[in-house]
DNA sequence: CGTCTATTTGAGTTAGCTCAACCGTCGTGG
DNA sequence: CCACGACGGTTGAGCTAACTCAAATAGACG
């Protein structure tokens, strides 16, 4: 099931000590790079670590036996991934440009918090972020038309990490086209398509595929008609 | 924003103390009962409560302004409903049928472990474990086609609450077709025609419309490719 | 400069939606 | 007791948003 080996960054891996306090925790956890299109885990893996992003971006996706991939979520910065209820992880998760990682070993704080139950109060409260995050990409993949979805998408996006400049807000778009459908629901065509309508539209600017420049704000807020 | 008012079954709430261990917990949590259509909470409240379903189903859905629903979720016994991450509930909960639950008041353990830690291990561990589910149904919402989401939701009934007779499993469904569609991002339409083509190809059998026996559990389980 | 890959654009197809009719069950009231 | 209306579910017919397939375009890279 292995695409790349995900974990070899993890080879000098320290025991672990009686006690547990944030400020040794970092003896428990790494930073690791992992390189574009490289893998931070599998399908079916072990679910021996649990990643917090520092840098760059990841995507987790389940796909089909027939090759149909569904993209669960886009890991940013502050996000943390890998969080499994039974030992094995249930997604792939990969890196979608250069992602620097602090890597936790799963048993020091996941399923036995006897050490440093605040570790378990942040990671509930980030699992409960994250299923709201879930609850809107419900929304979108259930009852939103293809430019909703893509307004939402898009959204999403300008709060997360738009630089406001005068009148627009710009950000990166790392993920491609394909990964953009998969998350959505739609095809390639159809989100270039969407795109083009928003651009034509006059609401968003696209310097490069990469790149968005949101003009008319409301008017995509609007479209996407994301909670809060 | 309120339907049915969901908060007047704990008038009586008693004081937190201040040492909270497992056999006083009963103290800081009731049971009551939500009749059939009424709501537990709705959207915008402030999340003062956890629910931990007992007996029947809920609903746990999301509106848009002009009325497209979404469901989230269907809460079966043993399910937690209204965690949140921000202090207000972001979905609806209505009870599907005759509804018994038992009610924590979330600061004693939400937000705040200091008392109680394993409780916390355990919210994340049934957070994880949705978590999971929720990837199941985006995959569903994205990728599959209308009998595959039928059969993949008849799939996760079968294995939550089938009960087996000689050659065939059967279970009831509390949720109305308009439920499973908004479940489904389909119409009652294609959820009725699906269920009728399932019986047609003597995959299942509709004793009465909230009823179903799978006869082909293996032709169902292909259709439906869910994971595990 | 040519090849490769990602994206955009165009044209025709189709799965699921919409709208409408129909059916069975249930509760109500004359 | 039966007629009636309301409601939930099923079935049919036509429509449309998004898909599929195909071609054109544009960068990126050796």
């Amino acid at each position: 099931m292995y695409v790349t080996s995900p974990v070899d960054y993890f080879e000098n891996a320290q025991p672990i000590p009686p006690t547990w306090s944030e400020d040794v925790a970092a003896e428990f956890s790494c930073v690791t790079t992992i390189h574009t299109g490289h893998s931070l885990f599998c399908e079916g893996d072990d679910a021996d670590f649990v990643y917090k992003i520092i840098e760059g971006v990841v995507r987790t996706s389940k796909v089909l036996m027939d090759g149909r991939r569904q993209v669960m979520a886009f890991g940013y910065p502050g996000d943390i991934v890998g969080l499994s209820h039974d030992g094995l992880y249930h997604s792939d998760c990969d890196a979608i440009d250069e992602v620097k990682v602090r890597i936790y070993r799963k048993n020091t704080f996941n399923m036995s918090f006897d050490e440093e139950p605040d570790f378990c109060g942040q990671m509930l409260r980030h699992a409960a972020t994250e299923m709201n995050d879930m609850q809107e990409h419900f929304m979108m993949l259930g009852r939103k038309n293809a430019l909703e979805r893509v307004a939402s998408f898009l959204v999403v996006l300008l709060d997360r990490v738009g630089e406001k400049h005068d009148c627009t807000t710009c950000f990166d778009i790392p993920m491609s086209r394909s990964d953009i459908a998969d998350f959505l629901g739609l095809t390639i065509e159809t989100i270039s398509r969407s795109l083009t309508k928003l651009r034509k539209d006059g609401v968003i600017d696209l310097p490069n595929p990469h790149r968005v420049c949101i003009c008319k704000t409301s008017a995509l807020r609007d479209l996407g008609e994301n909670d809060l």
